[in-house]
DNA sequence: AGCACGCCGACT
DNA sequence: GTCGGCGTGCTC
């Protein structure tokens, strides 16, 4: 691991290649040459160590093993690093589709779906030269400097020498230093995952093997009590554990290593360190599932006739109708069968209450992909997959496990746009990525919502998805009563409190008074809280981007919500110099405040991004609400999904305008989605629970439907919108953005790009536009979008043209530095 | 993504 | 003059 020079064989004595994927942007995989001695090892699926350039090394993958090398002048592979492959040949094809559709590298693909553990990459590392006489005199204020922190340190790594000088380039010294043969460099790749080891302990012979033989031990042991305790400690859990951890005996009984050591001595037991699993285990007595209701049985059997013949089944079932529990049953006739599912939900749906229930009923089988996993963890994870672990459940990433025999998939909340990652590319759809899987696999894939996407919908309507109602709730409650309520008539008639409408209040009221809970939903998106000048209305904004900064109350400070920037409140207005600066907007800080003035005696908590950072206090604003210490909880998009609660009589949807007037082709489909799904959570066990809608425009046409649950005419109506103004599903999606730091190069890169594809492609590329917002982190926007109609062919050519016009961008003198995203199927 | 090489402004 | 910034090209 220690770099040499060049890396390139000597001498050709094997006609083995390999080509790999590099975790790295780069467009193609690269071929190695195979020295003789490392070609027994490899194989596809197999990490390799390669060098990359002139100093670097990473872990590579193997994509293929191959016997020519098409004349290149070949570097060698230096090491092997797995016997088994690390991924399966599906995976493979998986990749390579994703690559392909979503228009970006193996090897960001590969970033995105290998453990970070198992994908490695070298770091050059200093080290003082042995025959440097530590004679500082003549060196320079900077040698001096690395000289010093490696007189201290004996290591430091390329970050450490910018840190030290506090400067970007460092190399020039660095390589000054190294011709003066003051310091070495070394490239060290360090492997990062660890198994766990936990020290255990055993008989030794003739214990191990005879236990008549044991009365000789406890002889032995006769003069001390505590060896006595130890011995029979040790001979308890033996009997009923695989192995004894030596934490086991010392739990067990008073005795500490000096005790296990002096038995060791005495011949009666030796030590050992045994590799565990960091997976925890679950230990509790798994139960049976609930019997089926009549709708659920009937829901199982249609599903059964549809997969017959569909590959994909959407499952339409209203909330709380008791789809989880339709799942489980087709989770447990996949898993009787040896077969694998994937179990995909968003990610912030994947609370502790999916994941309790279905480990009650599944335990060991079930492993859970989640983002609060450390490394090694996912490293373990992903090799229980490889050892046939049942059931995988996670958000969109789990679906780059290594599955085996993948039978079943099951996306949940299949409309939720958390499944689309945006950002950093691949920029992938899970949901559509996992139909492909399926593909792959040959696998039955079910989609589960109450409010299909539209695009789902219409595949459904099409035929070429399978399609299963459940339209009642479990139990035969009835869905919550939705009331509109009129804020601007309200306003009109000066009824309007802050931000609440007298309904609202008086719902709240009524539903504390009778001991029940509420929710209030707020979504945050464009409607943070921002510091305004009252005298010239001046506000902050973000000196990287193009945002307000939104007021933290509970920092008090001002924070961007794109690019992390703070900043202190300013205590006069910088424009006039006015002290009068104020608070507008409201987020749900904001509302958590407000709502404790109408209702001083409630106790009301909130639950978003700021309070959920870490896991713990989310868990125990679930805990707190759940167990009635709280009446009303504040909250944003969370509140929507995965959780269940009992108690709760009132749900009010603070402001649906905001959820309507989103510029978006989508505004209207997820503004029914959202307020449908937070309705949901209205309702007890035995009563119907209520809703207020809270806008300014009562009579928009998507509140009619929220409030009849008419998802029918939701979707004729988008669908003809969509037919007319070129959306999907009739067309596709194409979305560009463009970056540079300096507006002027951004114009002109966008205006020749946007020339190259129109050469092509037409009236189908729209822009270059400014989007709404324009400035991200000191770089510039601006986007272009490309509708195109519903064909194969014109697709592909669509994104060679987009791809092929990048390059030339690229290429063009003095644009080279303008970056081109490309997103397909944008949200 | 690194990293080298080459070109250019602003400092000892 | 040269140090350090940035744009450009290449990596099996």
């Amino acid at each position: 691991m220690v770099s040499g020079q060049e890396n390139y064989h000597p001498t050709r004595n094997s006609n083995t290649y390999v080509r790999v994927i590099l975790p790295l942007a780069i467009p193609k995989p690269y071929t190695y040459y195979v020295p003789e001695e490392l070609v027994e090892e490899v194989q596809f699926g197999v990490r390799v160590e390669v060098q990359f350039g002139r100093s670097k090394y990473y872990t590579a993958l193997v994509m293929e093993v191959l016997t020519d090398s098409h004349g290149h002048q070949l570097k060698s592979i230096s090491a092997v690093l797995d016997r088994e492959p690390l991924i399966t040949s599906i995976q493979i094809q998986l990749w390579q589709w994703m690559a392909d559709y979503y228009c970006c590298t193996l090897g960001e693909i590969m970033q995105a779906a290998l453990p970070a553990n198992l994908k490695l990459t070298s770091e050059t590392i200093l080290t003082l030269s042995p025959d440097f006489d530590e004679d500082f005199s003549d060196l320079d204020d900077k040698a001096y400097m690395i000289a010093e922190a490696l007189n201290i340190q004996n290591e430091i790594t390329i970050n450490d020498v910018q840190k030290i000088l506090d400067q970007k380039t460092v190399y020039p010294i660095i390589k000054a230093l190294l011709d003066r043969r003051i310091i070495y460099l070394k490239e060290e790749l360090k492997a990062k995952y660890q198994p766990k080891e936990v020290s255990c302990l055993r008989f030794q012979e003739p214990y191990l093997s005879e236990p008549d033989t044991l009365t000789a031990a406890f002889d032995l042991t006769s003069r001390s009590e505590r060896q006595t305790q130890a011995l029979m400690a040790y001979i308890q859990l033996y009997k009923k554990q695989e192995f004894v951890r030596r934490q086991d005996v010392y739990k067990l009984v008073n005795v500490d290593s000096s005790v296990l050591k002096a038995m060791q001595k005495k011949g009666i037991f030796e030590f050992y360190d045994r590799q565990v699993s960091r997976l925890g285990n679950y230990e509790e007595e798994t139960v049976e599932a609930k019997e089926l209701s009549a709708q659920q049985s009937r829901a199982l059997e249609q599903l059964e006739v549809q997969f017959d013949t569909k590959q994909v089944v959407l499952l339409h079932g209203v909330t709380g109708s008791g789809k989880t529990r339709v799942y489980i049953e087709m989770m447990k006739k996949v898993i009787s069968n040896g077969g694998q599912v994937l179990y995909l939900l968003p990610e912030i749906a994947l609370t502790t209450q999916i994941i309790s229930r279905l480990q009650k009923i599944f335990g060991q089988d079930v492993a859970v992909y989640h983002s609060r996993l450390n490394n090694q963890e996912r490293v373990e994870l992903w090799q229980s997959v490889l050892q046939g672990k049942p059931i995988m459940l996670g958000a969109r990433s789990a679906l780059f496990m290594p599955f085996l025999k993948l039978d079943l998939i099951i996306v949940d909340e299949e409309h939720d746009p958390s499944f689309k990652q945006n950002d950093p590319a691949p920029r992938y759809q899970g949901r559509d990525a996992a139909i492909f899987l399926a593909t792959l696999h040959q696998a039955k894939i079910l989609l589960g919502t109450a409010t299909p996407s539209i695009e789902t919908f219409y595949n459904a309507k099409k035929g070429k998805y399978g399609f299963v109602e459940m339209s009642e709730r479990f139990g035969g409650i009835q869905l919550p009563e939705i009331i509109v309520a009129d804020a601007k008539a309200e306003l009109q008639q000066r009824k309007l409190q802050a931000h609440f409408t007298t309904t609202l209040i008086d719902e709240l009221k009524a539903a504390i008074g009778r001991g029940e809970q509420a929710i209030l939903f707020q979504n945050r998106r464009g409607f943070a809280p921002y510091y305004q000048c009252q005298v010239c209305a001046w506000h902050s904004e973000c000196i990287h981007c193009d945002v307000s900064l939104t007021y933290h109350k509970l920092h008090h400070n001002l924070k961007c919500h794109y690019c992390g920037y703070q900043t202190k409140i300013p205590i006069a207005c910088p424009e006039c110099g006015s002290k009068e600066l104020t608070i507008r907007g409201f987020g749900t800080e904001k509302i958590e405040d407000d709502i404790q003035v109408y209702l001083p005696d409630a106790k009301v908590g909130r639950m978003d991004l700021d309070t959920s950072r870490s896991k713990h206090s989310f868990a125990k604003i679930i805990n707190d609400f759940e167990e009635g210490r709280l009446d009303i909880l504040v909250g944003t998009q969370m509140v929507t999904k995965g959780l269940d609660f009992e108690n709760v009589g009132v749900v009010g949807v603070l402001s649906a305008d905001q959820l309507l007037q989103f510029p978006d082709f989508r505004a209207g489909e997820r503004a029914f989605q959202l307020m449908t799904q937070v309705s949901g959570r209205s309702g007890r066990k035995h009563k119907r629970g209520k809703v207020v809608i809270q806008a300014f425009n009562p009579q928009h046409p998507v509140i009619a439907n929220v409030v009849r649950n008419d998802f029918m005419s939701l979707y004729l109506r988008e669908i003809q919108e969509r037919q007319a103004f070129q959306y999907p599903p009739y067309f596709r999606l194409i979305h560009l953005t463009l970056k540079h730091k300096k507006p002027n190069v951004l114009n002109d890169g966008a205006r020749l790009f946007v020339m190259l594809i129109k050469e092509k492609l037409g009236e189908r590329v729209l822009g270059p536009a400014v989007p709404y917002i324009s400035r991200v982190r000191g770089y510039f926007l601006l986007t272009v979008l490309v509708k195109l109609e519903k064909d194969m062919k014109l697709i592909r050519f669509a994104k060679a043209v987009i791809l092929d016009a990048i390059q030339k961008v690229k290429a063009k003198e003095g644009l080279s530095g303008v970056r081109i995203n490309i997103d397909v199927d944008p949200n």
